[in-house]
DNA sequence: TAGTGGTCTAGACCACACA
DNA sequence: GTGTGGTCTAGACCACTAA
């Protein structure tokens, strides 16, 4: 039998009591080291990390143990496999964002980055939706930035981000840039893991239609977004209005 | 070496001409030979298949390799694998509709599959939009099927289903089921194996208003979705228009 | 040529469902 | 208890990349 160290055990072989949680396999505990190495910052994106063999030998489990590990994790868009290369951290660039988190595609033509000109950002306290977006208490402020994010020189989307103040310090003293959640890596440490978005249709009021440059009451597409990080907390809440005259939200149903 | 008497050949040995597709992998025409099974009817839906040992030894190849081509299959919802009890071709239950294919939920509460109430069914020449959706020429005629789809005897969406007609003879002559896909895999032996969705924001026509119970110009989400079958032939379009006041379209990033 | 990920195999054992 | 899928291991070889 062999031994492993990970955690309180591989399979709870002493303690007969009844089992709370069951079983947790080994590649399983594995790979939530692997992302607590992403969390702490001692895998950076970009990065490439040590070969299968050399894990495997570190951390005294076979070579196919980290295999699937490392497979699960770049099935999530953590990690990049590359034949030939090596296993790296995956970076949010715009083809990262593009593919997993941006979907809003023009009807004629492939997806493009958008973009973005800042209308304002102030921190101000959060309201009763943000509050329940971010999990904040009733004083927390949030950073909310408002921008229009335009597709060959077309406005299409009128974006509020909101953030909490707390984790995010510093920020609205520099240049907001187009792709922030490539910022809140580099500066912040945080990666955004996954997002959950509620669409619904709804009419524009005069004063958004005037920033997209069209008629009150035209439908447009919302789109509220809650962005998690590596942990599972929520990280960002951003409240996008679409227009969907000459572009779609793209679902692929799988 | 191991031989594998599958397709043309597991590796190019012989020919050493510049390789056209490169590398199948063995896994992969294993998957593919299931797939087959499905498609012509071999493996039904609810059916268990062989378990994996059995599989392994019947086609000539390792256990684990007919492992990784399952467990492809069911990260595609076309098998459900379970532990103790065995591997079963994937119903088209409500379900499983409700998990991979209805993405509208109450803002408060939880999914459920929603009644349909039938306004029309007719046989009629493909548009424009129909002979692209599905591939048709200009001459073929689709069955068009619109309903009033309700969650608690609230309408909430106005949907028009289209079918080439070549395809599903005789549908019109029976009642139309709540759960289409059920009938499309047991009356004609079709599955849907996934589907594309594009949503826009759109505003409801005077008549579109009057079927779900709103006024004239209520901002409505527009999903059409175009459903594929297990060959990758498109076998139906759904044009559907849904109330959002109480409702939303859920879509995960990962 | 060396090093990486990808495939394939064989065998042992564990967790789970059911009769 | 028996049979199923799930995990873990060890080793061989293939495909790809870069030096």
């Amino acid at each position: 039998m062999t031994e492993h160290k990970l955690e309180i055990a591989t399979r709870p072989e002493t303690s007969s009591g009844a089992e709370i949680l069951g079983f947790r396999p080994l590649y399983r505990q594995v790979k939530d080291q692997f992302v607590r190495r992403l969390m702490d910052g001692r895998w950076l994106p970009g990065m490439a990390i040590p070969s299968e063999g050399q894990l495997a030998s570190e951390i005294g489990v076979s070579q196919g143990t980290v295999r699937k590990a490392l497979d699960e994790l770049a099935a999530e868009n953590l990690l990049v496999r590359r034949q030939g290369r090596g296993t790296f951290v995956a970076e949010h660039d715009e083809q990262r964002i593009l593919f997993q988190f941006f979907k809003l595609v023009p009807d004629d033509g492939v997806a493009r980055f958008p973009d973005s000109r800042v209308l304002d950002i102030a921190s101000e306290p959060a309201d009763a939706a943000e509050r329940t977006a971010l999990n904040l208490q009733p004083d927390d402020a949030v950073l909310r930035i408002r921008r229009i994010r335009s597709l060959g020189g077309k406005p299409l989307v009128l974006e509020t981000v909101s953030l909490p103040a707390r984790v995010f310090p510093g920020l609205q003293d520099g240049p907001v840039p187009n792709n922030l959640y490539s910022l809140f890596a580099t500066h912040y440490g945080i990666t955004i893991a996954n997002a959950r978005e509620r669409l619904k249709a709804v009419a524009l009021t005069a004063d958004q239609a005037l920033h997209l440059g069209v008629a009150a009451g035209t439908p447009a597409l919302e789109i509220d977004r809650i962005a998690l990080s590596l942990d599972g907390s929520a990280v960002e809440r951003r409240l996008s209005l679409c227009l969907t005259e000459e572009a779609h939200y793209q679902s692929d149903l799988r």
